[in-house]
DNA sequence: GTAGGTACTTACTTCGCGGTAAGCAAAAAG
DNA sequence: CTTTTTGCTTACCGCGAAGTAAGTACCTAC
């Protein structure tokens, strides 16, 4: 019984990091090169700038990505993965996966 | 850009068979063996009655797992994984795996 | 009869995520 | 001055997932 409640246990961490409805999306667009706040609104068509924002922030505070802050004319924020938030997406990927595998085929959402 | 929409795509069809609170704790729960609902509910603490009902229909449709009747003298059903139940189950363990390297350490919640 | 076990099933409420919309602050362009 | 761009930030609303509680039906044990 132990090690059954440690592997959902880490998985639920896992869930409350990404199963927002955006993260993953941010998650990927990010993994491919530090984007700015403007250029994951444009990337990511449908997300509102107050979901963008908070869900930037708590994957922030979850030590998914970084915000670097430039002192430039336009202010200029990048946000850029972690090794953290580079290792989970890597497991969102192998969901993926499965996801494509098991649902593209009979499910045509 | 296409395959970048693809694979959040994939994995919004993973979330959305497995997102649920306790959707990872049942498929992990009956990845051992085939349970009855009974079993379920009292693996599972804090689970209701309902909620179990609902997502184990959920589940079933969803092609996870398998919803098996037995004709005998107090009402008997079993519910075992399919094939991509447990392929799904593993998919969970990698992000499971995540959450136990980089989430345990440091956020004990 | 009552109590208990199996397996649901329904009604109602609550709470948080996400959507809509608007405001804010600084700088540049016109 | 107004407008536009960048990067937030806040207020408010609605819906759906989940929680609470109770009911149903069937059988067994006492």
């Amino acid at each position: 019984m132990s090690h059954h409640q440690l592997s959902t246990c880490g998985f639920s961490s896992a869930l409350g990091v990404i199963a927002g409805k955006w993260k993953a999306a941010i998650l990927w667009q990010i993994h491919c090169r530090p984007l700015r706040y403007g250029e994951l609104r444009r990337l990511i068509p449908g997300i509102s700038e107050k979901v963008l924002f908070e869900q930037l922030r708590a994957m922030e505070s979850d030590g998914l990505i970084q915000r670097e802050v430039f002192n430039e004319v336009p202010s200029r924020v990048e946000y850029s993965l972690t090794s953290a938030g580079a290792s989970l997406n890597d497991a969102v990927h192998t969901m993926a996966e499965w996801g494509r595998k098991y649902r593209s085929e009979d499910t045509a959402s």
